[in-house]
This record gives structure tokens, C-alpha cells and sequence, in this order.
DNA sequence: GTCTATAATGAGATAGAC
DNA sequence: GTCTATCTCATTATAGAC
């Protein structure tokens, strides 16, 4: 057993190289796909040294799940929506997509997650469950700013389309587009999309504000042609 | 090589039954999590018989597609909006999640599939591109029928959104709420939710015929509360 | 067409020296 | 902590009798 257990003591600096490696890796060419001799060969170390640091391939999946839960946290801290500055909530918006690009593997490969590290189902399934408690209270606050006017009665249904929209953007990317790598404009594209379920919304105020954040189609980021080619 | 391979000989009660058991046991497992011999198995016949019908797992799965293919065609040949007949329309978005729900592995195991049986990847992307254009043309029908007013400006991300909802409802399910079989009301909500997004365009007439098919909430088909449990 | 038996592969995991 | 060498095992695929 020897130790490289305690979190709490001396990280290692091969154990970090590790989890970045296996991150790329299992972004690039999906969780499932790639064996532990890859994983190895990526972090340049042996194959035994691999088995050093994580026992199993399910054990290094949870390490990097608990990464991914904290960069959720600390992208999460920050307020959608302040006062009128949609500006800023833009800027939000995009780093959480570039969030979601960075640890895509666990959006895209979820079946995948779960078979290896079943242990990981409940904390999955608190994270859905915090996005979608976040989308909720960045509609009401921009209720309450005077931004957005919607019927009570469509709420429900919107906040659900948001969810979906934000947590499959990326693998709409990669499944309609074939898109292989992210550059700033998919980030940017990801963040307007998702505003667009909004937009209909907005009042006068609202779409004046987020005409000079440059979420509005034709101002600054543009949509992409429906019928582009991949 | 023997036969079997001639589609349009006989085609054969057995392989008829791999096809259907590997179908449900793809949809309920996973097609990655599911070896040949649960195949042969749940068919009711040895592995040496299952590789008699398909060589290799990719044949099958391509077999699958093939099929996969028939049934969006035939549910493509009918049109969306037919005149003044929402209700008509509501009934068609309800037979066209249920079918993607018959074969959901499809849309949830992406990466494996395309893994298992890279041949698919043009004939894939083929279908995402036609499912684009469906809605494409659904939007142009309602445009016409003077039911919906979509601003230029927001119609190609009105179609993205479409097609993302469209596509990942089913998996948004799993993910999200843990279902794992499905009933006529996860059918009905996933028409419901993709209407969800055109609610906000409709005009007076729309919304009227809207209400009389059940699109509405409110009106027969409820949505889910935001935060209710798994 | 269908079966039983068996081979071939390649992945994950371990042992023990350094 | 790191390596090389080895083991176990599930899975795919094949051979050949019936």
C-alpha cells in the first residue's frame, strides 16, 4: 500500500504529470480508448510506476474527478449575472465553457466514467444537479435586474434547454461538426448559443445590454451558418 | 464465406433475432459493455452461431445502422406541419423521439460506436446533417404557415438548439434524472421541451393551435419541476 | 445452420529487483 | 519511486464436428 494516499501530504510531482497527461489523452481520444500502457508512455514513465501512483485506472479516474469538481467550484463562486453588467457575465459564460472543454471526457464519455469508477455516480449526479440550480438563479437575477421577462409558465421548460444546450455543446461540436480542437471562437460560439435561448426574452433594457456584451447574432460573435459543412 | 451475407435472399429468422436481442441489450447496457456471448446469449443461440451471422461485432453494428437508417427514413417522409394541424405535428415530434429512443445507443455510445465500427463515421455524420435540415425546413413550414415569427437574426440558433435538444434529450434523461426505461410521458416531455423552444416565437394563432395540441404547458403535457429528484 | 471446444489477443494488474 | 518482467483474465475470433 505504502502511501502516495495522503492527499494531504506531499503531492508528487509525477502524480500531477500523470493526471495531466491522462486528461489530454482521455479528451483526445476518449476515456475508454486508451490503455494503461498509453497512459504510462504519455506521462513518460513505465507502466509499474503508473501502478505505483494509482493501483487502478478507476482510482486515477476519481483523482481526476475530484480536479474537475473543484475547478467547477471555483468557476462557480462568481455571480452570472451583476447589476447590468452583462458584459461580465459574457466573460463568465465563456470561461465556463472552456471549463467544460478542458475536462470534456466527462461530458462526452459518461457511460464510459461510470462503468470504470462507479463510485463516481452520486457525485455525477450532484454536479447535473448544481448546474442546474446555478442556470435557475442566473434566470431569476436577471429577472430581477430587469433584464428578462419570462412567463412563469415557460420557465421550467427553459431552464432544461439550458442545461442540455450548456452540458452537450461540446460534443455537438465534435458530432456535427467534427471539430477535433477548440479554438476561442467554439468557446465563444458555445457561450452565444446558449444565450440565444434567452434572447427572445430580453426586454428592451435587456437586449440593449446584451447587444454591448456582443451576445446578440450580428453583433461581434457571429452564429454559424445552419448548414455549414463539417 | 457461405451466405448469409446476400440481403436479399432470404434474410433469415436468426439473424432477425441477433439483431433485435443485440439491439435492446446495446440500448439497456451500453454497446461497449456488452460481450459476445451476452449477445449469443440473449439471441438464444452458441457464439459459434452468432460469428456464423456476423464475423465480427463491427458487421453487426453496421447491420444495426442499416436499419437505424430504414426507420428515420420512413419516419422523415411525413412532414412536420401540415397546414393549420398542430396536433398532427405533436404527434409526429412524439414518434420521432420514441424512435430515437428504440435506438438510443446510437446517440448515447457515440464514441464507441464510431470505435467498434469507424466505416459508420460518413454515414453518421450523413444523419446529423439531415436531421439539421429537417428541422430547417419544419421552422420555414411554420414561418409559412403563419404560426411562427422568428426574427432573421435568431434563426440559425434556433435550429442548432433544435437539433441539440432534439439529439441529447434522451441521454439528458439518463444523465440527469437516472432513467432507465422509458414511458410514453418521457416520450411526450421530450416533444414538449423541443417545442419548448419555439413557444416564445408563436403568435396569437400559434399559440392557440399550440394549446389545442397539448404543446403548451400547462395544457396536458406538464413539464418537470426544475429540481425534482433522480 | 448450429453446436462445442479452443486458439489468439490484448488489457489490467502484480512481483520483485534496483 | 521507478523500473522490467510476468501473470491473470476477459473477450474476440476460429476450427471442425454434427
Amino acid at each position: 500500500m505504502g502511501m502516495a494516499e495522503g492527499r494531504a501530504a506531499r503531492p508528487s510531482k509525477t502524480r500531477a504529470r500523470i493526471l495531466a497527461a491522462c486528461r489530454e489523452l482521455f479528451n483526445a481520444r476518449g476515456l475508454a480508448e486508451v490503455t494503461t500502457a498509453e497512459m504510462a508512455a504519455a506521462a513518460g514513465i513505465a507502466e509499474g510506476n503508473l501502478h505505483y501512483h494509482f493501483q487502478r485506472k478507476e482510482q486515477l479516474v476519481e483523482a481526476l474527478f475530484g480536479e474537475f469538481e473543484e475547478a467547477l467550484a471555483a468557476t462557480a463562486t462568481a455571480d452570472l449575472v451583476q447589476g447590468d453588467d452583462l458584459r461580465r457575465s459574457a466573460g463568465y459564460l465563456k470561461g465556463w465553457f472552456r471549463l467544460m472543454w478542458d475536462w470534456r471526457f466527462f461530458y462526452r464519455d459518461g457511460p464510459s466514467v461510470v462503468r470504470i469508477a462507479p463510485s463516481l455516480r452520486p457525485r455525477i449526479h450532484r454536479l447535473t444537479a448544481d448546474g442546474q440550480r446555478q442556470i435557475s438563479r442566473a434566470i431569476t437575477a436577471m429577472r430581477e435586474a430587469g433584464i428578462l421577462r419570462v412567463p412563469a409558465t415557460e420557465t421550467d421548460r427553459l431552464v432544461v434547454n439550458a442545461w442540455i444546450v450548456s452540458a452537450y455543446w461540446i460534443d455537438y461540436l465534435r458530432t456535427r461538426h467534427g471539430v477535433a480542437e477548440i479554438t476561442r471562437e467554439h468557446v465563444d460560439r458555445g457561450a452565444s448559443q446558449l444565450f440565444g435561448l434567452f434572447v427572445p426574452y430580453l426586454d428592451e433594457k435587456g437586449r440593449r445590454l446584451a447587444a454591448d456584451a456582443g451576445l446578440l447574432p450580428g453583433e461581434g460573435v457571429a452564429a454559424p451558418p445552419a448548414s455549414a459543412p463539417p
